[in-house]
RNA sequence: GCGUCGAUGGUAGAGCGGUCAAUUACAUCAGACUGUAAAUCUGACGCCUUCGGGCUACGCAGGUUCAAAUCCUGCUCGGCGCA
């Protein structure tokens, strides 16, 4: 069970900075959480993400219960422990799944949208889909093998509670920005009841309440939905929340704003699958505490890495002859030790510590920003950094 | 020297009479990526274009044909075999 306390509000928003303290540690918000899907942060060790003072990770339920199965972890006391990760645990419900390997499947549906007309009347299921969603759960076909698996709220709270991790979510329907808004209303009565669903399995299996539950709000980018996301499941016992779905891209910020006014204001907030600088600003300035993304890592194995000045591609052909670290002044790893020319003929010669030093610096770059929105919360300099950064990075 | 096989775009390598500026892969040049199906995916990749098309190309030179990267002849270069 976590303890939550609020260290400071910022005057005239809904931000808020505090600490979460866990069972394996305590998490100074606002706190970006470092993505490790199969309890591996890609192309990086645990070692490397703790010397980034990295402060939570996040696993998968439906990735681990596919591989290596919740059994094994829960032998190795949990998916902390299995990857030499003694900090604080999290991981997800399998949720988001239903979206990435069902509505998305071998589309380029985002969830994040930047097209506002992007609705399809037609939700029948796209051909090849993994996964199928029904008021009993959803039927998934394993990436890996084909084979078929059923997840319900029940088994996704006990392979969680199997997993180990000090916080968790509720099984949860992440519905694709393109779903008409009748579909998204069946949806979110769905989450409901799976969310109280999950709610009363997790209770009969966590008797000495070990783990805290974090209950999913979705709603996609309707506001009625979404605050009566928050009204309904905002009055159930949960430990925490998530803020999950899709967004509009320039208005995520708002969306966020519409459920966190209506959340009470003692359990954290978790902003789901969220991570880019300008989303972060808005996120925490509507009240969010806690952001996972897999952007620093997938972005840096695929060759782009944030500077001050915005992002820049390793693979293009001015860095072959740039003999600068990536970010001058940077006190990363990579920075301290390597060119962009280097780590550009790593991404050319196919050499896998490109990843690995990309990764190093994208998620060092996330979490000193996290880490400085924090501290402009207290010295409530937040919308001046707010201004100034935003006005660099995305000039 | 004789015989034989081969010579295709940056590279490898398809094509073997028209639908070929030429499959594919790699390389190259860009772009995308937000609870990880992702060390992935997408686009461009002879020259010019008023985007309709035009021009030059499959070792070189001729030839056959309405039509040749594709067939024939000679040459040049290379692999292999025999002397």
């Amino acid at each position: 069970m976590l303890k939550f306390t609020i260290q400071k509000k910022l005057e005239g928003t809904l931000a808020r900075a505090g600490v979460i303290e866990t069972l394996n540690g305590s998490i100074e918000t606002p706190a970006f959480v470092t993505v490790g899907t199969k309890a591996a942060v890609k192309a990086m060790t645990a070692e490397q993400v703790r010397s980034l003072n990295a402060q939570v990770v996040l696993a998968n339920t439906y990735h681990l219960y596919l591989q290596p199965g919740p059994d094994i972890v829960a032998q190795a006391g949990g998916f902390g422990p299995f990857m030499d990760w003694h900090g604080p645990t999290m991981t997800d419900s399998g949720g988001f799944q239903a979206f990435s390997l069902g509505a998305a499947f071998g589309s380029n549906v985002s969830k994040v949208t930047r097209n506002t007309d992007a609705v399809l009347e037609d939700v029948s299921p796209v051909k090849g889909q993994l996964a199928k969603v029904t008021d009993e759960g959803v039927e998934f076909k394993s990436h890996i093998d084909g084979s078929k698996h059923l997840f319900t709220p029940e088994s996704s709270m006990e392979i969680q509670w199997k997993l180990a991790a000090d916080m968790i979510f509720a099984f949860d329907e992440c519905t694709s920005p393109t779903a008409p808004y009748e579909y998204q209303k069946k949806s979110l009565d769905r989450t409901y009841d799976w969310a109280v669903r999950s709610l009363n399995h997790h209770e009969s299996l966590d008797t000495e309440k070990k783990q805290s539950l974090f209950g999913v709000i979705q709603g996609g980018r309707h506001q009625d939905l979404r605050e009566h996301a928050a009204r309904t499941l905002g009055a159930l016992p949960f430990d925490g929340y998530g803020i999950g779905g899709s967004f509009t891209k320039d208005d995520i910020g708002t969306a966020v704003g519409w459920v966190n006014a209506i959340l009470p204001e003692d359990k954290p907030r978790h902003l789901l699958g969220i991570g880019e600088p300008m989303d972060l600003f808005n996120a925490v300035e509507a009240g969010c505490d806690l952001f996972d993304c897999i952007a620093p890592t997938r972005m840096g194995r695929h060759g782009t890495v944030h500077t001050p000045d915005g992002r820049i591609n390793l693979k293009n052909k001015s860095f072959t002859t740039d003999f600068t670290p990536l970010v001058q002044g940077c006190t990363c790893y990579t920075c301290t030790h390597h060119t962009r020319a280097y780590i550009a003929h790593l991404f050319r010669a196919n050499e896998s510590a490109a990843g690995t030093l990309a990764s190093i610096h994208n998620l060092h770059f996330i979490l000193r920003l996290m880490e400085s929105i924090r501290a402009s919360l207290f010295d409530e300099t937040f919308q001046s950094y707010k201004q100034s950064f935003i006005a660099r990075y995305y000039k």
